[in-house]
DNA sequence: AGTTTCACG
DNA sequence: ACGTACGTGAAACTC
């Protein structure tokens, strides 16, 4: 053609960097070098791809700077709510640059402006100067720049081939009549991944049904009188918050760049410089590809000179890459780029990172063949029931210590036989306790169980109940968990943890604990005043009558009658959320938010412990009994229930009124409390290694200050309450496996100052960093994550597709060997605590757990002798390479015990 | 029966 | 491109 159409593509790089990152986040490629590959790779596609599929005559890239943009000075939550890069990705952008480079492709940016301006820039100018223009990108918002010589090129996605998308296409897809009118459509719709509000309760469709109405923004508003009911509303009363969202949506085209035809035009790549960096990358597949493509490495005489063939055929897209243009290679690398430079996109690349490659499958499943039994323990077996008709009966048997004793949940077996006198001797084997072990998240009843490992279907339990049918059952499960527990090492945990904890549980249930009802029924009658008086004025403020305790209602009256907020968070069925953490973050803006939360607080306090609480004592001894439940939790933690003892208020000041009914059994009893100090956080330092940590543990250090002082840079002594509450909340998040973004809402910072604090911690304590990949390493290949005593969490996620799902199991991974070691702990010193009781004979009595702390009623006669006896097998219950400090205090109440 | 909120470690 | 810190139990509301 005498004078082909020139062809110009201009990549959105940091779009279809993304992209291709996050494309194949879930299989990273990893060069051997620890580096992650991905983003390069799948630039490095997107680019040879278009160059050999669509032969542009002109290609150019285009780069946000990290400088602010206007858009971010005029409006400080545009893109707020983005995630910063990750360390992965930002390694890759250098490479990128330079592969860029390599192919000599000038690259764009201009300071303060973002990409999408730099192309609708470029893009304008090329339209003026004869150019077809692709705009490469996935991003919707560039259909507005859209005219018949600018198009927008939506990049190919797997299983989709690349669009090509035009003023019709554009058109079409929004309802419009003209491309421009999407700035309008995004006014009003808003754009929730920069952050761009838009107008309340208006989506796509609304705003497209708008826009084609009214025809723009401007004119929607000023007839805003045509429109009804709620949208009426919130055109009105957020049109100026439309017209911020439309001018920020808009793409600018006055960013300082100019259209340098020559430099765009197609160069030869330096070929060169691009071998050298596959071979950095490690591209071998790909490095072939290019050499059969264009290369002239170890030069094959035929082969180079059929690509430096001048005259391409169209027929082979491989030849004609580079053809038009004839010029040498230019020995400077890129051509400048104009209002930027590729310096200053540069990013330090932070260290390599080493993640772990999917491991194999190498776990095992929980469907072990039942059929083997191996003899593990010869001993004769009796199979006990809570059927009391039968103990008379088995009474010798039962008073028989070389028989071992199993049954399904003994707990109450135990409790029945010890008030009837009956002593029972010998090991313990409960079925129930034994699968918790071996499949802690798996259900526990016994119908599942036998339909599960015995491939026998029973009755449930409580309804037809068969008696025989049971005790073969679970004879026939012991059989079969027996080899289990072994061949998992859980035999240790099993024999000496968990079952003689079944015994200490079950005198622990029937010692029960003192209440102050009479305390309780006298607050409660003050709260249900302040709850009357609260709730008309919670009504008058919202100007109807309600139910508050509805969250469905309280949203609406919160959101809708009262516009509190603009956007709203929902809860996953599409209500609002009202949780404490969206009330807090209003209370500035009307009294009735405040007003809100104390009444919640009132009335979650009233119906949950002050009613609750003296219903549930038992009228025979005046006590209140809860149980412990022993195979709840995926951790290997206890959980309480009937009532719940685990979660007694004790944050709040009235919450703590609660706590204080809590009292000893008699006047010759006090109470006293014996918590385990930071146990979590010794159990990480121990696990870890951390010497840092460590030492700080060793120098009995207040460890939140410790750590402050470390984040903050600040002597240990001048750390400020502020600092110290943060470095709490790190440490905190550190047990969870936190994100920035976690911990940056529970600190109510920004995410950048929460990475900022991240980053410093794990400088200081790379122990622990290293200990958490250590952690995921090893679930990921074992498919389960253990305790310091080895009680298994199998975490079957860990190497699941779905990043939100994955990243929980990674989080479970971190968290549960913490946890739980902590459980295991705990579990220890209650056993050693219980057996020098009894063995002493000891009138004290051990009434509560709550995770790290153990309640006693202490018996005023044995008072220090039970502080020296908890305290010493709470602290060697589990050694560890840091000191563990118990503290114990005693008082007339539960709360005077702290 | 499922959801939401909130009490605890 | 996605959602967002671990583990529980109870009450009230909603369907």
């Amino acid at each position: 053609m005498e004078q082909p159409t020139k062809k110009l593509f201009l990549l959105d790089a940091y779009a279809l960097i993304y992209r291709a990152f996050f494309a194949l986040s879930r299989r990273p490629a990893i060069n051997s070098k620890g580096l992650n590959t991905s983003a390069v790779m799948g630039f490095l596609n997107t680019l040879y791809d278009v160059l050999r599929n669509e032969k542009p005559t002109h290609l150019g890239v285009a780069f946000d700077l990290a400088a602010p943009t206007v858009r971010a000075q005029e409006y400080t939550e545009y893109k707020a709510n983005r995630e910063t890069m990750p360390d992965d990705l930002r390694a890759s952008i250098p490479y990128i640059i330079r592969l860029i480079q390599g192919f000599n492709i000038p690259i764009y940016a201009a300071e303060g402006y973002e990409a999408d301006d730099v192309i609708g820039t470029l893009s304008h100018q090329a339209e003026q100067q004869g150019f077809v223009t692709y705009m490469m990108t996935p991003d919707k918002d560039f259909g507005q720049l859209v005219t018949d010589k600018v198009l927008i090129y939506k990049p190919a996605k797997f299983g989709a081939p690349a669009q090509v998308w035009g003023p019709k296409e554009v058109c079409e897809r929004y309802g419009i009549e003209h491309p421009t009118q999407l700035i309008d459509i995004l006014g009003l719709w808003g754009d929730a991944s920069d952050n761009i509000p838009g107008i309340p309760g208006i989506g796509e469709k609304n705003a497209s049904l708008l826009v084609g109405k009214y025809g723009s923004l401007e004119n929607l508003i000023a007839h805003a009188d045509e429109l009804k009911g709620k949208q009426k509303e919130n055109v009105i009363n957020f049109a100026q918050q439309g017209l911020m969202s439309k001018h920020l949506a808009t793409i600018m085209l006055d960013a300082p760049v100019q259209l340098d035809e020559e430099g765009l035009r197609i160069h030869q790549p330096n070929v060169e410089a691009l071998l050298e960096l596959f071979d950095e990358l490690e591209f071998r597949t790909f490095k072939r590809r290019f050499i059969a493509d264009y290369g002239v490495i170890e030069p094959d005489p035929a082969q180079v000179g059929l690509l430096r063939r001048s005259a391409p055929r169209n027929d082979d897209p491989a030849l004609t890459l580079f053809s038009a243009n004839d010029h040498a290679v230019h020995a400077e690398g890129s051509p400048t780029p104009v209002g930027g430079t590729p310096a200053t996109l540069s990013v330090i690349a932070s260290e390599a990172k080493h993640p772990e490659g999917s491991s194999t499958e190498g776990r095992k499943t929980n469907q072990n063949a039942p059929s083997i039994v191996e003899p593990v323990d010869a001993r004769e077996t009796l199979v006990i029931t809570t059927d009391e008709t039968r103990w008379e009966e088995q009474k010798a048997r039962i008073g028989n210590p070389d028989i071992m004793k199993v049954g399904y949940n003994l707990k109450p077996v135990l409790t029945g036989l010890r008030k009837r006198g009956i002593s029972l001797q010998g090991t313990l084997f409960d079925v129930m306790i034994a699968h918790y072990l071996i499949e802690p998240e798996q259900p526990h009843k016994l119908e599942n169980l036998s339909e599960t490992y015995l491939n026998r279907t029973i009755s449930p339990m409580g309804n037809l109940w068969n008696p025989n049918e049971n005790e073969e059952v679970i004879q026939e499960l012991y059989h079969c968990f027996l080899p289990m527990l072994k061949n998992n090492g859980l035999e240790k945990l099993f024999y000496d943890i968990e079952m003689p904890l079944v015994s200490v549980l079950s005198v622990m249930e029937e010692n029960g604990v003192k209440i102050d009802s009479d305390n309780l029924h006298a607050i409660s009658e003050e709260f249900g005043q302040h709850i009357r008086q609260l709730e008309s004025e919670i009504h008058t403020m919202a100007g109807v009558n309600f139910n508050i305790a509805s969250p469905k209602q309280l949203g609406e009256v919160l959101f809708e009658k009262l516009m509190l907020d603009v956007k709203a968070k929902k809860t996953k069925t599409g209500q609002y959320a009202t949780g404490e953490d969206v009330l807090q973050k209003l209370t500035g803006k009307h009294p009735i938010i405040n007003a809100i939360l104390e009444y919640r607080s009132y009335t979650k306090l009233k119906s949950t412990y002050l009613d609750a609480l003296p219903a549930l004592i038992n009228p025979n001894d005046g006590l209140i009994h809860t149980s412990f439940n022993q195979a709840v939790t995926a951790t290997g933690r206890l959980s309480s229930n009937n009532p719940n003892l685990q979660n007694i208020p004790v944050r709040t000041a009235n919450g703590r009124e609660i706590r204080r009914a809590f009292v000893p059994r008699s006047k010759d009893y006090t109470l006293m409390a014996a918590d385990y100090s930071q146990i979590e956080l010794r159990i990480i330092a121990h696990l870890s290694g951390d010497p840092a940590m460590i030492q700080d543990f060793n120098l009995g250090h207040d460890i939140h200050a410790a750590t402050a002082a470390k984040v903050f840079h600040v002597p240990i002594d001048q750390v400020s309450k502020e600092q110290r509450s943060r470095a709490k909340a790190v440490n905190f998040g550190i047990i969870y496996g936190m994100s920035a973004f976690g911990l940056a809402e529970r600190m109510e910072i920004s995410r950048g100052e929460a990475a900022e604090i991240i980053k410093k911690y794990f400088e200081e304590y790379a122990g622990i960093k290293e200990y958490m990949n250590r952690s995921i390493a090893m679930a990921k290949e074992k498919g389960y994550a253990e305790t310091i005593l080895g009680r298994r969490r199998y975490l079957r996620d860990i190497n699941a597709s779905n990043a939100t799902v994955r990243n929980f199991a990674e989080r479970n991974a971190i968290n549960a060997p913490i946890q739980g070691s902590s459980a295991d702990m705990i579990k220890i010193a209650m056993i050693a605590i219980h057996r020098e009781l009894q063995r002493l004979k000891m009138q004290s009595k051990m009434i509560l757990q709550v995770h790290d702390e153990l309640v006693f009623d202490a018996h005023l006669d044995e008072l220090s002798q039970l502080k020296t006896i908890v305290n010493d097998k709470m602290v060697n219950a589990l050694p560890l390479s840091v000191p563990i400090i118990v503290e114990i205090n005693t008082g007339e109440n539960w709360l005077e015990a702290h």
